[in-house]
DNA sequence: CTTGACTCCGTACTAAGGTACAGGCTTTAA
DNA sequence: TTAAAGCCTGTACCTTAGTACGGAGTCAAG
């Protein structure tokens, strides 16, 4: 079990945030101490920790709990929670080329900054593909 | 050359961003007409493409802002220029590691789906890993 | 040569995602 | 047993990234 501040800390978002998304509902309503104190699980870490990485990827709170309810139970029907999920995986293997490009040219302009001889003003479009064609 | 409206229209922004964008310093001033229209060339088509899918992947304008500008110039030592970009790389790997997760976390989910049988409360949490270590 | 669509600039407003108090209890360690 | 540190609620404030005017000039089709 452990307080507020040690959940903060062990994913290095502040406290307050914590009280925010638990108003969003991102976070679920943690048990209370006798003195009304809140009390944190395991599972609220890898929660925490989860959305955290989550929203460093781009996605926004409401995407975030989404991906969090998305799960197989009585009330929806599983076709539906395939497709849902479906739909997610083709968003993220857009998001993994378009990551793996900007990889890419960052790597060339590693190796060109190693080398020598002029580049163009802009390397990172230039590595890109030129034309700008994804 | 192309008018704002139509490189807005390139990707699907709108126009008073672009205007945004070249007070922050996103894209460069364009040259204007006797009237003082905007004129774009293709070049910031390419630019733009780029910012936004930047953004999507959780990019700070800021942080879009370093990625162009990361260039091999006269001005800039050639071992910072590679250190900064390494850096960005590193940046990039972690999250093509946490998205890899999360896609896999929902192809197991999309499956366990098509299956029968009960599932816990929290699929993806489950699946990525249950412990919640990356 | 006019009329509707487009563009200009400056400024103000909005939405998302936090962040910071104030005032008042609770814990904990000396 | 008391002082410092932590936690509670509610409310107000902040930053980032746009978005929306208003008023005025411009362009292009009929």
């Amino acid at each position: 079990m452990l307080t507020t501040s040690q959940l903060a800390n062990s994913a290095g978002v502040n406290v307050e945030t914590l009280r925010y998304y638990e108003r969003r509902g991102l976070l679920p309503e943690p048990p209370r101490r006798a003195s009304g104190y809140r009390q944190y699980s395991q599972d609220d870490v890898a929660r925490l920790q989860f959305i955290k990485r989550a929203k460093d990827l781009g996605f926004t709170l409401q995407e975030v709990q989404e991906l969090l309810n998305l799960r197989v139970d009585p009330d929806t029907p599983c076709a539906m929670v395939k497709r849902r999920a479906d739909l997610k995986i083709i968003d993220i293997e857009a998001k993994l080329q378009s990551l793996k490009r900007i990889k890419k040219a960052l790597n060339k302009l590693a190796a060109t900054c190693s080398g020598r001889g002029p580049v163009g003003d802009c390397p990172i479009l230039e590595a890109l593909g030129g034309d700008g064609t994804w």
